[in-house]
This record gives structure tokens, C-alpha cells and sequence, in this order.
DNA sequence: TGTACATCAGTGAACGCGCGTTCACTGATGTAC
DNA sequence: TGTACATCAGTGAACGCGCGTTCACTGATGTAC
């Protein structure tokens, strides 16, 4: 028995992930443009070509297409910041690492970044201002103390530093979607400043 | 001639100005609870207790409330933030009189703060992220210049440093409205942040 | 002061419109033999 | 492989609803004498 199982998907699955993808490509430049509380759900469905009933195949609601957009944003994200500060050596890198990335990130992916520009309010709350901390917020949190134990950072706040500088993390993702061309600046200026915060000096 | 000019605002022109203000409140709560994009004009009327149509004796649209809303909060805030500088005469107060000044208004507008809280992205692009600079940045960076010539701050980039205060200080405001209690020690952090960034250590 | 008229802001019914959502129908795709 | 039927996602007209806005009317307030 089962020898006749699909092994590839079917050209129903195939069409149901090429609409709920088109459904989600027109969510993201629609709720960039207008911003998540002005969208409704019928400019979502005219940017896909699909009838308005079709939409509701997919996602119950706007809410529905938002969190779908924000796991494809966050998880990725979560991950490659979790590994970021893994191969540093220097506090230079292991403070640089993640604003690179953000930047990185806000210049390889401008549709997603400028989703975030619009959109500051829901996710700065997603980033950092969740009831609950989220798992960026705790990596960091926890490696902020793990290098500040073995003497590599100054005694500080952690929760703090670490919501403080998620917060400019977030804002440089703004920026740079706004600006691209300021990207290496800003991450230059950040480094600089929270190195002259927590870095402990080593002589030479 | 002019003997009778009317010396009291007329009857009219009290309600007038009553009408205004329960439309601006109403605004504010409206705004506050649904954000600039979801809210509409027919919420704000309602929650003012006027007629639909009085709406439009004051204001021609959603927007024009939410400029005079926001009119209401910079204009004193702008002269407020301008003046708090001056009269420091230490780093650490020339640093923290402005966060103290966002903390200590956040906490006694919570209505406004919270305005700011739930529309982040309207209100930051005002603060700091306008087309071109607004009074607050350029008040800010000139004073950061001024207190680098005088040997007081470390050579900087006084238009990044200048942003970074204030995007702190709009994150400083969202977190005071959410979480009251937590005010003091969050000024203190930031202080302490730009302090290690640009101070100049005075041997004693 | 009192009266008669003028002014003008407030009212709310009414309009056309686009919204969110449903559901009977269609037709492409899948399955059984 | 070909055929006949079953499945099920896509369609779009249709619904009730609240929106933004208008405007004829009302009545309180102001003015003139």
C-alpha cells in the first residue's frame, strides 16, 4: 500500500501556495503604503487578482495576513541574531554584528524593511515592548551578561541595554529604508557609542 | 465710535471654543485607542457628543484634528525641550534635563503620551524623521556643538547624536505611558549612556 | 429696558459609497477503475 | 491509457452596515432702535 503516494505537490497545491503568496505580496505593499489600521482587506485582495471570497481560503482577517507577514519577517531574523554575536571576539564585533545585519537586512529586503517604517507602533511592540520579552530580547539580554562576566563589558543593565539598543536597531532599520545610502554611518555611529558605554578598555 | 466694542467673549464664541475642545478631546481618546489610520471622523463626533455635521464647523478632516493635536503637544513642548538646556551647567544635567523634562510630561499628560504610544510612526517621522529638520533637532544639535566647542563633550557627530536622543526620548515617553513606575531609572540609564559617549572627564 | 429682526452655529436625516463577508455556482484537478 | 465521477478551490453577485459629507431647517444669541 502506498505506493502511489504524491511525492511532488499537486497542481492543487501548487496554486494554493502561488495565491496565498500572492496574497501576502500584496498585504505587504499595501499595508506598507497605508499602514496596517488604514488597509482593509479588499485593497489586499485587489492587489492579488483574486476575487474577494477567494481571500477568505487563506486568512480569517487583516490580523490573520499581518502575523503571517510578521513570522516571515521575525523567524528568520530571531535566528540570524541569535547567531550573530556567536562568532565575534572583539566587543567591536560582538556589538557591530547585529546592527550589520539589521542594516544588511533593511537593504537585501527594502519591501519588509519599509513594512516596518510604516507599521512602528505594532513592531516595536513585537520587537520590544511585548508584555512578554521576546526571544531576540532575551538572547541578547543573556550574551550581554555572558560577556559582562568574563570581564569583556562593563557591569550595566542588561535588560536595558539590551531594550535600548534593539529600540535603535529597530530605528535603523527606518532609517536605512528611508535612506539606504546612510546604512555604514549609522552603524558606525551605534558601535561607537555603546562600545564607549560598556566596553572594558584592555591595555595593550 | 466703538464705545460698545465687546470687551468678554460672547456666549457664542464660548461655545465655540467648548464645541472645540470636546471635539480635540474626543480626538485624543479616539486616536489614543485606535490609532490615526483606524479611527474615523464618525468616532471622534460621537465621542464628543455633537451632531455629525458640527464636525466640519471646526475641522475639515480626520487629519486637520490630529494636526492641531499635534500642534497642541509640540508647540509647549518644543519651547520646553529649547530652554531646559540652558540653564545646566553640568554634563549630566545638560544630558538629562530634556529626558527628565519627556519623562516628567509623560507622566503628567498621560492622555498625550499615550497619543504618541499609539502612533509611533506618525509622531516619530515629526520628531525626527521629517523631510527637513525640526526646531527640537536643530535646537539640540546647535547645543551640542556649542557645548563641544567650550571642551565640555567629546567630538561627535552632533546630527546622529542629536537623533539618537530624541529617538530615545520618544521610546523614554512610550515606556513612561505604559509603565509609569519605571521612569527614573530608565532617565537615569540614558544619562548614563550618552554621558560615557561624549562626556569630557573633568579632573577633579 | 424691551421688542423686533438678523445672524449663525448646531442638528440630524439623507445621500452615495466602499467595506467585510457569505454562498450558490463553476470548472479545473484528482481519483477509481 | 481513457473515461466517468468526486472533490474542492476560485468566483463574484449580493447582503447589510457604517462611513464621510451635505444641507435645509431650527433656535439660541447678537444687534438695532
Amino acid at each position: 500500500m502506498w505506493e502511489n503516494v504524491r511525492v511532488n505537490e499537486s497542481k492543487r497545491d501548487q496554486n494554493k501556495k502561488a495565491n496565498r503568496d500572492a496574497l501576502l505580496a500584496s498585504a505587504r505593499t499595501v499595508l506598507s503604503q497605508l499602514g496596517y489600521g488604514a488597509a482593509t482587506v479588499r485593497d489586499i485582495v485587489r492587489g492579488s487578482g483574486l476575487a474577494p471570497g477567494s481571500f477568505y481560503n487563506y486568512f480569517h482577517d487583516k490580523e490573520a495576513v499581518f502575523e503571517a507577514l510578521v513570522a516571515e519577517i521575525m523567524e528568520p531574523l530571531a535566528e540570524k541574531l541569535r547567531t550573530s554575536r556567536r562568532e565575534a571576539t572583539t566587543v567591536e564585533a560582538f556589538i557591530g554584528a547585529p546592527f550589520e545585519l539589521a542594516a544588511k537586512v533593511a537593504l537585501e529586503d527594502p519591501e519588509n524593511a519599509l513594512l516596518i517604517a510604516r507599521n512602528q507602533t505594532i513592531f516595536r511592540r513585537i520587537f520590544y515592548l511585548a508584555d512578554r520579552k521576546t526571544d531576540i530580547q532575551k538572547d541578547l539580554e543573556r550574551d550581554l551578561l555572558d560577556w559582562t562576566a568574563r570581564g569583556r563589558l562593563k557591569p550595566h543593565d542588561a535588560a536595558l541595554m539590551a531594550e535600548t539598543m534593539i529600540a535603535l536597531g529597530v530605528d535603523l532599520v527606518v532609517h536605512v529604508s528611508l535612506t539606504p545610502e546612510i546604512a555604514e554611518q549609522r552603524v558606525a555611529f551605534l558601535v561607537g557609542l555603546f562600545r564607549a558605554s560598556i566596553e572594558v578598555e584592555t591595555p595593550r
